[in-house]
RNA sequence: GCGAAAAUAGCUCAGUUGGUAGAGCGCCACCUUGCCAAGGUGGAGGUCGCGGGUUCGAAUCCCGUUUUUCGCUCCA
């Protein structure tokens, strides 16, 4: 299948194969949301548990929370969102390229300060030795004219950018007759603030309802629990504290189907370690996460580490696991190096002591923190477009089959008898209500049996088990191979065995 | 957000210079066959994304809007 056209048809069969629906889709839809369907939700629990049990069952140094999406206000203080998340933006018309406004006239600044230094220079030139700087600077007219319009310049943007007059703000690089520092164009749209977190409020009646945000990441829940979890969990250095949940983001560009929504789902593990030692455990995470990535089957060459030359606020190295996805290498999980950005901040926000005292070194010090970060959805975007494959059959003929590692399959096995009579209903149906105390698993008996192998193929069962005449004399079955199509013949008492062996954490993850 | 393309049945699509909507697959019922999709008969399902306009008449022409895909940008 081509890149381009299999992005498509993922889309559309994740659709007729019930995983994933638009959201409000009888009302047109809503932009980037999406519902996970009946097939979709399962699949998407077993990605989170098979994430969950790696991190946390196979580490007794892991735990994990499930934190509230509504925290207090000050987190996103202390996080650093508040600043981050919220910028004066402006496009220009000509060019397409997007600004932030407050850097745009920042720049414009520093080139007056350029200026500035410039007179300075010259000067310094003209006069040798007798050049006294602090006193030119405070007596020369074009250096204090720069200085001035600067400072003028700053103070206008701060006091518009702090009430919000965001239409001053682009009559002032229109004043100043800002052009596009690629194009040259001076033909701009109006200044709109971008705030990437959702708001909402806490309490009924207006007057005394409190502004609260929709957590943009998961992590924060982690850093204001870490004490209560360290002290509780009797948890000593090294340890880590696993979360997965909703996070929310008023994302500007959301698009490519579920690849960047505004609702989406984060699987992330906060590892607290020695100040110094962050590093070691970075490449120990770095190496962790890849081995369970690849565990998983869908080709190593499809992974591949993107590290970030430019850090965000909080992290001193950062890197991406990237996933080949039908429109190419994208980001699917981060690995961040946080320092003591967050502890220190909660620290100073909160008033409350957020540090670990080392027996060992006999001594307080706030932890480092090391983040693995994996986007859920995006997981299941890069399992289900992976698995979907069109191939062509020994005969000619073509058939579209998931081929959805067997762990994460939403249907476990499917049940068919051979034909709908002769008592083979209800042998099959009886084989149903013993598989599933174990198994989620499928009865169907309409259409041809080769149909009904194809229809699950293409919903990704790993296992279909036919009943026929024979079961009746000997108590066997056939197990079909969704991958090599090829069937055995075995026993009714081993098919729960069969599956098990085949779905068992202990072979996928080791 | 800007630019480009698109939206007709569950899915993929056709629909002629404007004349009141079709196919294939899928779905449901029954019959037939019985180990790898596409046998027979019958059936359900669409105010052609939505709202205006032009017209005697709009799926078709015009305007707006919503949603999706692609490029710029950002992120999990």
């Amino acid at each position: 299948m081509a890149n381009e056209d299999l992005f498509k048809k993922v889309i559309s069969h994740a659709k007729e194969y019930g995983y994933i629906f638009a959201s409000s889709e009888i009302y047109d839809g809503l932009s980037a949301v999406y519902d996970y369907a009946q097939n979709g939700v399962e699949l998407k629990k077993n990605i989170r548990e098979y994430w969950w049990r790696s991190m946390v069952f196979m580490h007794q140094n892991i735990v994990g929370i499930d934190a509230a999406i509504l925290m207090h206000p000050t987190t996103w203080k202390a996080s650093g969102h508040i600043d981050a998340f919220n910028d004066p933006l402006i496009d220009n018309k000509d060019s397409k390229k997007r600004y932030r406004a407050d850097v745009l006239i920042e720049d414009y600044c520093e080139k007056l300060n350029t200026k500035a230094q410039k007179e300075i220079a010259k000067a310094k030139k003209r006069f040798g030795d007798s050049f006294n700087e602090e006193e030119f600077v405070t007596t020369n007219p074009r250096v204090l004219k720069y200085r001035a319009q600067q400072k003028n310049i700053l103070t206008r943007m701060a006091q518009s950018l702090d009430n919000e007059d965001l239409a001053d703000v682009k009559l002032l690089i229109e004043e100043l007759g800002i052009a596009d520092p690629l194009s040259g164009s001076k033909n701009w749209t109006d200044v709109k603030q971008f705030n990437l977190m959702f708001g909402t409020k806490l309490g009924a009646s207006a007057e005394s309802a409190t502004d609260l945000f929709l957590r943009p990441e998961t992590a924060q829940g982690i850093f204001v629990n870490f004490l209560n979890v360290q002290k509780t969990g009797r948890m000593k250095i090294p340890f880590g504290i696993a979360q997965t949940g909703k996070a929310f983001r008023n994302e500007i560009v959301a698009r490519q189907f579920i690849f960047r929504m505004r609702e989406f789902e984060q699987m992330e593990m906060q590892f607290f370690v020695k100040p110094g030692e962050e590093m070691k455990w970075y490449e120990y995470w770095k190496k962790t996460r890849l081995k369970w990535h690849h565990s998983l089957g869908l080709g190593e060459e499809n992974y591949r580490f993107h590290d970030h030359e430019k850090l965000a606020h909080y992290a001193n190295a950062a890197t991406d696991i990237e996933f080949n996805f039908p429109f190419g290498f994208k980001e699917l999980e981060g690995i961040h190096s946080r320092t003591d950005f967050d502890l220190k901040a909660h620290e100073q926000h909160s008033g409350k002591k957020l540090q670990f005292f080392d027996h060992e070194q006999n001594k307080n010090y706030v932890p480092y923190v090391v983040e693995t970060s994996i986007g859920l959805d995006r997981m299941f975007l890069a399992i289900f477009s992976n698995s979907l494959k069109e191939e062509v059959l020994e005969d000619g003929s073509s058939r579209v089959v998931l081929k959805l590692p067997a762990i994460l399959a939403p249907i476990k096995a499917a049940v068919f008898p051979l034909v709908k009579k002769d008592g083979l209903q209800e042998i099959a149906k009886k084989i149903v209500e013993d598989l599933q105390w174990d198994y989620n698993v499928l009865y169907d008996e309409k259409d041809a049996v080769g149909r009904r192998y194809r229809r699950q193929d293409a919903l990704g069962t790993p296992y279909c088990i036919t009943v026929d005449h024979q079961t009746k004399e000997d108590q066997t079955v056939t197990l079909r191979n969704r991958d090599t199509m090829q069937q055995e013949r075995i026993a009714i008492t081993e098919i729960s065995t069969k599956i098990r062996n085949s779905i068992a954490h202990r072979e996928w993850l080791n």
